[in-house]
DNA sequence: CTCGGTGCAAAATGTTTGCAAGTAC
DNA sequence: GTACTTGCAAACATTTTGCACCGAG
């Protein structure tokens, strides 16, 4: 029986642009490298800064679009900034939200039980936690006809 | 026995504008308003068209700073966008994310219980859920020693 | 060879700042 | 009266778009 061969990061990166039908650049490959190796979740500006370290005539709107690509292929995730605008909730009494990846809407919801979610030790031991709120993602009524 | 007064919302900006040295000026007044009956949790350009429609004179620039100075002062949140650049994650495998509420930086955990969250009827019905994640808010290791 | 990708420049979007005039307290 | 707030304008930051050239498949 044949151990089965694991994929490297570059070969994962291939493949996936190959299902989705995007050319495997140069510039994609530095791309992707580089954010493997980066642990803070780094906006644009800050790969785009490291990228150039190796490639060092690639422009910042290759780097915003390869981004968004990869976003979209599901290789890479968009946390916490979502690029949009900020926006605002008048109900500061402790709730959870839906959030739609296609159109941005958020539905409010209370779930008592999300109250007792524990605070893995790791986390306790270095940080102050103040609030824990769940984040359901998905499609909308709306969105979900659509997609 | 008296039966505790309750405060109206109006009632309630006053008092915390007062415990943190905010005067409370018309403005602030109807943005809070506003506020208090959208339930989408709207972004300044939203509030600010519909603020217009009794204070057609009010502009975009306090909009935003007054929304700023309510979340300042903890009446309103922000939420899901946070008015930052978007943030990118290699990782793609479910996993959960610590956020200092006042650097931003994100530092990521895993928890497998979390895995076992239950996603509400309600919410059920309606939408498609795809993923559940946990946001912990608070300060990390180094904000936490300056507030 | 062909179509998608790149780099550049410009536009669009959203947020912040500086300042003189106005107003809550 | 004073300090905070406002509205306006300009600056800034980030993202998006248009387009000619280039290169992966």
């Amino acid at each position: 029986m044949q151990i089965p061969a694991r994929l490297s990061s570059v070969d994962f990166l291939r493949e996936k642009c190959r299902e989705h039908g995007l050319k495997v650049t140069p510039q994609r490959v530095a791309i992707y490298k580089e954010l493997l190796k980066s642990k803070d979740h780094p906006n644009a500006e800050a790969l785009f800064n490291r990228v150039r370290n190796t490639f060092p005539d690639i422009s910042l709107d290759t780097v915003n679009r390869t981004l968004l690509s990869f976003a979209e292929i599901g290789i890479i995730d968009i946390v916490e900034g979502y690029g949009e605008p900020r926006r605002y909730d008048p109900d500061i009494k402790n709730h959870h939200h839906f959030r739609c990846v296609n159109c941005g809407t958020i539905i409010d919801f209370a779930e008592e039980s999300y109250a007792r979610i524990k605070v893995p030790q790791e986390i306790k031991k270095t940080v102050v936690v103040l609030n824990k709120k769940v984040l359901l993602e998905g499609y909308c009524h709306n969105c979900r006809k659509k997609i």
